[in-house]
DNA sequence: AGCGAAATACCACTTTGGAGGTACCTCCAG
DNA sequence: CTGGAGGTACCTCCAAAGTGGTATTTCGCT
């Protein structure tokens, strides 16, 4: 195998799927995406529901999507669509260079994120980078991921000095590598209220997952 | 609520089950127990199974547990005991002061790891300490654990070298928390797959979740 | 006296993770 | 050319993790 298996491409140009609520900018995209050989718009949506049915039904290799739709955002759609389990690039196209937006759409499992205001060769250089694999990011915002994944940091990210006593206790002992069992056995408390502690961690650190909670323990020396 | 609810203890003395395939062995301690007032052996069993079904049974405040078995030995016995949500504390007693029993029975969930040859009078205090709440561990062991727990070494543990390069690659992908489905995502290849290679991962370096492998992934320095 | 944060507990529910097993393919060494 | 190692896929099954609630207690601060 190897082809054939994961990305839906070879043969013909590659498949473009748009996702936006502005019918006018899918137009203007969808001219300037078929005047390129080796992409081609095979459906549109205006919203994140029948998108997410669109992207099901055509399976495309690439899909641009919108962050700014009313009703279900941008990142939601995003969400759902790999809920979907669709495996098309995904890159996130908008007018917003919002730090957050630009986290959460990578975070979500976005494989680009290009702004609206591009050269349009600019734009289709990257759509055809993206469609090859590539994880396309204006140039805008490097500066701006740079600095947010240096500290660590996504979002605002708080430390530790807004956990409680008790969440410090426990986030010491998830980054011991200690299941939400034995931690509960060893602060003799039930696992049900152990979960309820690391939900806060999950919550106030911004984390999504109790790996990514003793990662950042470890790197910040919490030993 | 805050009594009553963790450990199994309040009113009389302690209770305590034996689990041990030697008979005389049982005999000799159950008579040192029953010299003191604050414990008292409430069932004996000389096999895995007996052991965790008295254990269910009885659900004793220590559980004293013999490591060299036949059929099923020491460490599966304790891990059994915790499947069955024995919350009993579980104290290993043994001939073995081989460093892997002992990290394996400390990992496992043991509250604590006592020598065959101590001194009744040091085996009863323990046992009260164990009873107490406190993890008790025979001093011979302390300067063999400090050591294994040093390197982040718990038994042999491999390191990074006995590993394929496709098990790297995911290993920093764990690193970096994200979960299966996004690391099959980043790499074109299934859920199912990672998940293999995430079991070899386990097996090969010797670790008990994913969780531990971020932990030991970052104190690796795979960045 | 009253309020709010922290800690605890429970419950129902969904999603991930992990174990164990089979199977197929490729590449390389013996 | 046979066999093993590595990689992939798929399967079932069960445990662990996380989410969303509600609710109680304790403690400290107005």
């Amino acid at each position: 195998m190897s082809e054939e298996t994961t990305a839906a491409s070879e043969a013909g140009p590659a498949s473009v799927l748009l996702i936006d609520d502005h019918p006018l900018l899918r137009k203007g995209v969808k001219q300037l995406i078929d005047l390129e050989d080796d992409l081609e718009v095979i459906a549109e949506a205006s919203n994140a529901e029948t998108g997410v049915a669109k992207a099901v039904e055509t399976d495309p290799d690439l899909i641009l999507l919108d962050l700014n739709m009313p009703e279900i955002n941008g990142i939601e759609t995003l969400k759902m669509l790999r809920e979907a389990d669709v495996g098309s690039r995904i890159v996130v196209f908008t007018v917003s260079d919002n730090e957050e937006d630009v986290v959460a759409a990578l975070r979500a499992g976005a494989d680009g994120y290009l702004l609206k205001d591009m050269e349009p060769e600019e734009l289709l250089a990257s759509l055809n980078q993206a469609a090859l694999g590539k994880m396309v990011i204006s140039e805008k915002l490097t500066a701006l991921l740079a600095q947010a994944l240096q500290a660590g940091r996504t979002t605002k990210s708080a430390d530790i000095s807004s956990l409680t006593p008790r969440e410090r206790q426990i986030i010491k002992l998830i980054a011991a590598g200690l299941p939400n069992k034995l931690i509960a056995r060893k602060l003799s408390i039930t696992e049900g209220t152990v979960k309820v502690h690391v939900k806060h961690l999950l919550k106030k650190l911004n984390l999504r997952s109790r790996v990514e909670v003793a990662v950042w323990a470890v790197n910040e020396g919490l030993s």
